[in-house]
DNA sequence: TAATAATAATTAGTATGACAAATATATGGA
DNA sequence: TCCATATATTTGTCATACTAATTATTATTA
């Protein structure tokens, strides 16, 4: 049964080397945001104007980490806060010009970076991986619906 | 190439949630340490009295991690800090008796509890896993010029 | 041997992660 | 309407990462 042990160090320790390596590189070529915050405007590109639960929700953040890394962006000017029509308990997250160009600038090279990871491994590895890892999810869901990644 | 961020967004928040689990678990059973403390303690146990950098690599912390969960373990009186015999910049780490007591205590649990991410999946997934994790591991280890433990 | 470089540990600073609590606002029921 | 409850966000606290810099000591080398 220790086993087990032994595969959940291995799962923490590669994880935590890819995130190191993307910031190690961003940080090299001067990105000027970390790889969370580029998690966060990306999502924000593809979806467009989200309150900060649902950019928590669709980032895999939760509230209290996303309302810290919006602060580091905001004060970067990449993304603003906009008052929510609706519900003033609420914001809109907004990428601004130089957010989107931020991620215009920088997509490629991010890209690259994050490819390296994934050498000597095929189509079959991949889906391996994903059910694999989305199965670990499962089991450990709490109550959220079905968040599995496909794709 | 859009396909890496996704990967990589699903180990990081894989490997989150599992380390998630264990604490909420750690901190329910009232444990009294956290899971990175546990992995310090199991490696103390397995290869007795380690320097702090041995000790490090061996649980794949960096120093000044590894530094702050040793002070933590000191505070909680599980290890303590000895003076090296032959070289005076280092400390070896002893595992105390109440730190074994601990482990002695802990060790049933820890494994149940650990043993729930790893529902549903058999030894070829085992092995898929553990192969491609230590890809991944070995495609990042150059640029870094850090260690490599082998899993 | 003296100067220099390398190493083990620590400290400092910033970011993320988890959890609890506080605040303001919204919603639903009596 | 009033009140209890729920929700979105923020704040606080502790722990973990990573980087850089510092200190004390050891190793190297001119």
């Amino acid at each position: 049964m220790e086993q087990y042990n032994a595969y959940s160090f291995l799962l923490d320790r590669t994880a935590r080397r890819v995130k190191q390596y993307a910031q190690y590189q961003f940080n090299c070529r001067e990105f000027g945001i970390t790889v969370d915050q580029w998690a966060i405007l990306k999502n924000l590109k593809q979806y467009a104007d989200l309150s900060q639960k649902e950019l928590a929700e669709y980032c895999g953040k939760d509230q209290p980490t996303l309302t810290r890394i919006v602060d580091l962006l905001v004060g970067k000017k990449l993304v603003e806060r906009r008052i929510h029509p609706t519900d003033r308990r609420s914001f809109i997250v907004h990428l601004t010009a130089a957010g989107d160009q931020k991620i215009e600038a920088l997509s490629n090279s991010v890209n690259e970076i994050r490819m390296q990871a994934w050498q000597n491994l095929n189509e079959a590895d991949f889906e391996h991986l994903k059910r694999i890892l989305n199965t670990i999810y499962t089991n450990l869901e709490l109550d959220n619906g079905n968040t599995s990644i496909d794709g």
